[in-house]
DNA sequence: GCAATAGTGTCTTTAAGACATTATCTT
DNA sequence: AAGATAATGTCTTAAAGACACTATTGC
């Protein structure tokens, strides 16, 4: 274990990556396990400090790369908020910028140079997890902005491959929301949203039912009107 | 933020404020004359660097008192989005943490110490004004996030004193969208939407025609379902 | 055939859009 | 009284909720 450096006078500014797939059926965040101290032993975000000269959204995708093995195309990319609190990072002064990262059935970490323990997290056992610095805070603060952007905009599909069914689609709000929604009813709202949806001629492979439909994502961004979560 | 050891050269972090009020029925902005290259002459927002050791939304209350004359109860303030393109300040890495704060009819800046020339520009004008760094982004980012909120907060009452009538919360709709809103259908919304207003038993003077009954904030912060303004 | 999944249709309810109408003030 | 502003009411339309029903697969 290396010793600990004194705080020196200076403001690091870091990003810390709030990564959401579904895995499982369940919405999961990528954590990876500390050793050092501070926080030894505890999981925290993937994260790491922006180089002086370097583009946050750079240091964003870069961390990614090194520490989840995920490329540019692999997710969709969304600044949250930054933290900035003096005490959250008993080291020193760290800014750090929150990145949401979604994206369709994300692979397992590679363990090796940087990374010694990383793992999927289902959000609903992170009561269990010891998370360090602020960590959970941020978190919370990722996982509210997906839940409420799936609200009014046509974010869910990136949870999704390429190709999808509304079944499928269906599947990401109730997993991410934590409700079930009534299926004809989605149907029609997903069909009939302009720019949510294009329709292709191709099926899923049936699983024991009526083949499902392909979609893939439409061309359109805002949902309007949105779809609430309120009605449950 | 858990790997590598930052850098050596700096990167600084600043805030940025983005100061709305409306005056003369106008959706209005804070600027500041800037006087030292780079961008002399041009205007710009008024903004600062954090000190060490300093929280973030501290900072941008500092500067609201240090520029605008602001204290914390005159504004409601919100973290908009961080910027950091390496290219955007001349002088090094800055990355500045922008903030929107809205307030009710907001005071003419007092000249003096600090900043020289400051003055309110209606966003409506904003075109004609040669703006200083990337702020023409991070101002357009800052108002479509409260043209945004508008839709689904209870927000817009923060544009207003504290005891208001329907139709000054219509006005607010209407001068920050740049729209015109039927006064019927908006009234019904108004009252009829659970935490949005509190009634009160007084009226306000006259003004030519019938009274209207004066209404306090609510306690609801979410406007469900939203105030849309597709429909225009 | 039956179970399972996908998709459509129908009725009801909610809420918005487009007004008309009434209420209460100033002049 | 006329004009102005505020508030309410009514009719229509859009869209969601709550289902029932049909369609197409595997077994």
């Amino acid at each position: 274990m290396s010793a600990s450096t004194p705080p020196e006078p200076q403001i690091h500014v870091a990003v810390d990556m709030i990564v959401l797939t579904l895995r499982d059926e369940q919405l999961s965040v990528l954590l990876v396990q500390r050793h050092d101290e501070p926080y030894g032993g505890a999981w925290a975000l993937p994260g790491g400090f922006i180089e002086v000269g370097e583009d946050i959204e750079a240091a964003a995708y870069r961390v990614l790369a090194d520490e989840a093995s995920l490329g540019t195309d692999d997710v969709y990319l969304e600044q949250v908020r930054t933290f900035g609190t003096p005490g959250r990072d008993p080291r020193g002064h760290v800014v750090s910028v929150a990145f949401m990262a979604l994206g369709a059935d994300l692979p397992d970490p590679r363990h090796g140079d940087v990374v010694q323990d990383a793992r999927w997290w289902a959000v609903e056992d992170l009561a269990r997890v010891n998370l360090a610095f602020d960590h959970g805070i941020v978190l919370d603060a990722a996982i509210e902005r997906a839940r409420a952007k799936l609200e009014y905009t046509t974010l869910a599909a990136t949870f999704l491959p390429p190709e999808f069914t509304i079944s499928q689609l269906r599947a990401v709000y109730e997993k991410v929301w934590g409700t079930t929604l009534d299926a004809g009813n989605f149907h029609r709202k997903a069909t009939r949203t302009p720019g949510f949806l294009v329709e292709l001629e191709r099926y899923a492979a049936p699983t024991g039912g009526r083949p499902a439909r392909l979609y893939r994502k439409g061309h359109g961004s805002a949902l309007v009107p949105p779809l609430l979560r309120s009605g449950d």
